[in-house]
RNA sequence: GCCGGAGUGGCGGAAUGGUAUACGCGCUCGACUCAAAAUCGAGUGCCGCAAGGCUUGAGGGUUCGAGUCCCUCCUCCGGCACCA
């Protein structure tokens, strides 16, 4: 039976997602919702709204337009937003771009349309796309890594840094990759292959700019304690720093004034010593030639291990090898005992003292090579499990023996007292590496500086930035690798800010990582000329509350912001420890079969057609509703039918709402609705948004098996659901006659006492097995029992005896057992 | 090898130690239709006519009760990779 129109409630036409989608983002940029208010965060006290800053990874504007895996997760964050502020929140949520890059710059070099020009259509294409989705950006605060504007404050840190020591220039074996001829960071090298482009990278060297990121590695480590990341990212971050405490210890060289410095973290091994092992490349090797009896073997193991790239000593399959130092013996301090020297590329320069102590019987490594070389094992430690062999591996800590007045001690104190007693010292290292700066091509900020045969590396004056990229004609890099800016002569030639003689620019240009590093402080004062920020719109607004981004940026952008950030706090740019409070990622989007997304697959899903087919409601709850927003999930365009029928049912339910209905008409009902309430609050706030937008399509069917819809249960479902489906919730709301927009309204509050409806529905298990359910109204335990005994299909289990022990479940289940 | 995460219907997945398979897709049947689509209704883990039994990667354990906790192992995904 259809049920007659209500002759005052306005007629609503057929759901037509075009037309409503566009009419409401018409309406929301034109009303200005959305922006984050200046001056209602500078007021403080009790009455005054919180502030919340939300922050999503700004996009690459690639040419191939918005990706699923963007929509996706600020969709993600823009339900949060839009949530925040039904809770009276005053919200930041701002977008720019990270426009800087190679991609660009490689549309560059094969159709010679400038990067600046290229830019500006993709980022246009991005922010159509951005707005057709229908995300609350806060429009009027979008920046540009690529604006003179926005890279002269990039260019203004540099210097900073520089001038407090922390950018400095390093003649280094780098990552090239011979394809898109550039440097790269330890960071973006993946296998030994370029993270871009895949290609084996080779080792070259090169005069680069550096920043000294391990002069941060403590903090950086440290202050992890004190951010809400999830605790995944914080233990991806601890391990690419890498810290290790351990104790640097002396072997001298018999009959020399040479001394071998080793880093362990084993000193209460220290007595197991048997041999030495010094890096290949290690200096120390040079100075102890002269007494080495098989010059010949070391030189010709020096040259091989050089020659070897990093991926063929990884392609070996890491057989250790190495060459004794024939005529040269260490002293080992602890007992005097003399033990023969290697040289073995298994240790690394790098790393530690580029030494090690080998002690065979308890560590994985030594044992090994010590097992190849037939080199002595010695046991020191005993563990619980009365394991003594000497020949036997033991890595784990124990109680020491063979190790003279230090016997019976345990690893943990033997650690610190031998330390002490052969005056070693107790140091901290990290496996983090400084972070090399310089690119050699065009598309990146400027390097700031100037070189002048008489006073060496100048920074550009302050008030000279920025320095502008200039306009050239080709933007290939140089074939000796330098960056297309070097043929620009006019560009490159300037003269010294300190004495004023002809000197040259620096070329190299910085990685696409710099502009993405202080990019959320810009937000809280985007168009600020004067300051890179201004001090009071940076207190108030910052630090930011939660940050979204991918895992693939845990060791890169996240690191080096945090980095850049903590120095910005040192020389009191901002008042923050740390930039991000919580840090929170999502999953990639995969193509459909699980494969990865790519343009060559031809596999990409383009948002343009699923809005123009489903709609932004549609894709929006589709997308959160595809699966746990953490984890990795494969696109399937057929399964967004689901999400469209699941919106049509609820504009389809409109002519159903009756004002006459009363919400507590339906106990049952009116105790779902509470808790949905609870439910999607609850999960927005910890991302949980499939099973959000399942428990409102569970409160929906359950709408729908009523015959008439009270008006309040409605609006309650339509405020909830306004987050996921901002579109179509606001033209219903409209249609109910409201005059302001629903995501003007408040979020809904759930009565906790409303949460039950007095109604309990108990299982009833006999021997812990399900045996029948009924439905009663009261949880009192006795009544429970008495009811379940009563049950027939009960009785047919008890066989007349009656239980002896229950367990109950309040409200839910009681276990009887018998027998 | 080390660190982190995950293995549940045909598929995506849900489940504070308390009815495993919610919600959605798909599929089957029915209604509407000349017909189809759309929509609506009923059903849908496996075995069994039924009563009932079995089922959350494998095997043990704790518990009245285990997808969930503990132990051993296998597989997949992500990160690191000779880090002393």
């Amino acid at each position: 039976m259809k049920k007659k129109q209500d002759a005052k409630k306005p007629e609503l036409k057929p759901y037509d997602h075009l037309k409503i989608e566009k009419r409401w983002q018409k309406h929301w940029e034109a009303k200005k919702f959305y922006r984050a208010d200046d001056k209602l965060v500078a007021k403080k006290g009790a009455d005054a709204p919180k502030k919340m800053f939300t922050l999503v990874e700004f996009p690459f504007p690639s040419g191939a337009g918005l990706h699923t895996g963007h929509t996706r997760s600020y969709t993600a964050m823009d339900v949060v937003s839009r949530k925040r502020r039904a809770d009276g929140e005053n919200v930041l949520f701002p977008i720019g771009w990270d426009a800087f890059g190679l991609p660009t710059e490689n549309y560059a070099i094969k159709t010679g349309i400038s990067p600046q020009k290229a830019t500006k259509q993709n980022t246009d294409t991005f922010r159509r796309q951005l707005k057709a989705v229908g995300i609350s950006f806060d429009w009027s605060r979008e920046i540009n890594t690529t604006d003179p504007a926005y890279y002269k404050w990039t260019q203004w840190i540099f210097l900073q840094m520089y001038k407090k020591g922390l950018a400095y220039k390093s003649k280094l074996t780098i990552n090239w990759c011979p394809k898109d001829k550039i440097g790269l960071a330890n960071e973006e090298v993946i296998n030994g292959c370029c993270e871009r482009c895949g290609t084996q990278v080779e080792k070259r060297d090169k005069e680069q700019w550096v920043l000294a990121i391990t002069k941060y590695a403590d903090r950086l480590d440290k202050d992890l304690d004190d951010v809400d990341y999830w605790e995944k990212i914080k233990i991806q971050q601890r391990n690419w720093i890498g810290r290790s405490e351990g104790s640097e210890l002396s072997f001298k060289i018999k009959g020399s004034e040479e001394v071998v410095n080793v880093f362990t973290t084993r000193a209460d091994t220290l007595f197991g010593v048997t041999y030495v092992v010094l890096a290949p490349e290690s200096g120390l090797v040079a100075k102890l030639m002269p007494q080495v009896k098989n010059q010949d073997d070391v030189k010709a193991y020096i040259q091989a291990a050089s020659k070897k790239e990093e991926m063929d000593r990884t392609a070996e399959g890491k057989e250790k090898t190495g060459v004794e130092l024939k005529g040269i013996t260490a002293i080992n301090p602890a007992n005097g005992q003399e033990v023969p020297v290697w040289i073995a590329d298994y240790v690394l320069a790098t790393y530690g003292t580029g030494a090690v102590m080998a002690v065979p019987a308890h560590d994985a490594r030594d044992f090994e090579f010590a097992k190849k070389y037939n080199l002595e094992i010695k046991a020191v430690i005993s563990a619980d499990k009365e394991k003594t062999a000497s020949d036997e591996l033991l890595t784990e800590d124990g109680k020491l023996i063979g190790s003279g007045k230090f016997n019976g001690m345990s690893s943990e104190k033997a650690r610190v007292e031998i330390t002490k007693a052969v005056n070693g010292k107790v140091v901290t290292k990290y496996k983090l590496r400084d972070w090399i700066f310089s690119r050699q091509r065009y598309w990146g900020e400027p390097i700031p500086m100037v070189n002048c045969a008489d006073c060496g590396w100048v920074p550009v004056p302050e008030k000279d930035l920025p320095v502008k990229l200039p306009a050239v004609k080709k933007y290939e890099p140089t074939d000796d690798g330098e960056s297309p800016l070097s043929a620009i002569s006019s560009w490159v030639k300037t003269k010294c800010p300190q004495c004023k003689k002809p000197a040259k620019r620096e070329t190299d240009t910085m990685p696409n990582w710099a502009g993405s590093s202080w990019y959320y402080l810009r937000y809280a004062d985007p168009k600020n000329k004067k300051a890179i920020v201004d001090p009071k719109k940076m207190a108030d607004w910052m630090p930011v509350d939660w940050y979204n981004g991918g895992m693939e940026h845990t060791t890169l952008h996240l690191l080096y912001s945090r980095f850049w950030h903590k120095f910005l706090y040192d020389i009191g740019v901002v008042n923050t420890k740390e930039p991000y409070k919580k840090r929170t990622s999502h999953g990639l989007i995969l193509a459909e079969g699980g494969v990865k997304m790519s343009k060559s697959l031809g596999n990409v899903v383009n948002p343009d057609d699923l809005i123009k087919i489903y709609g932004a409601d549609t894709l929006r709850v589709y997308q959160l509703f595809m699966g746990p927003f953490d984890q990795a999930i494969a696109w399937n365009t057929a399964s967004m039918i689901g999400s469209r029928r699941f919106i049509e049912r609820v504009y389809a339910m409109f002519s159903k709402v009756d004002k006459a209905v009363s919400v507590s008409a339906n106990k049952e009902t009116e105790s779902l609705l509470h808790k949905t309430i609870k439910k999607v609050g609850e999960d927005i706030e910890s991302l949980g948004f499939n099973t959000a937008v399942s428990s409102l399509m569970i409160l929906l069917n359950a709408l729908e098996k009523e015959e008439n819809v009270s008006q309040e249960a409605y609006e309650t479902l339509l405020k909830l659901l306004a987050p996921f489906a901002p579109h179509v919730t606001d033209e219903l709301w409209a249609a109910l006659g409201h005059k302001k927009s629903i995501h003007l309204e408040s979020w809904p509050v759930y009565d906790p006492k409303k949460l039950e409806s007095g109604i309990f529905k108990i299982v009833v298990q006999v021997n812990s097995k399900v045996r029948a359910t009924f439905t009663t109204e009261t949880d009192d335990e006795a009544a429970v029992t008495a009811g379940a005994l009563k049950l027939p299909e009960i009785a047919k289990w008890l066989e007349g005896k009656s239980p002896s022990k229950t367990f109950y479940v309040k409200g839910k289940l009681i276990n009887l057992i018998v027998g």
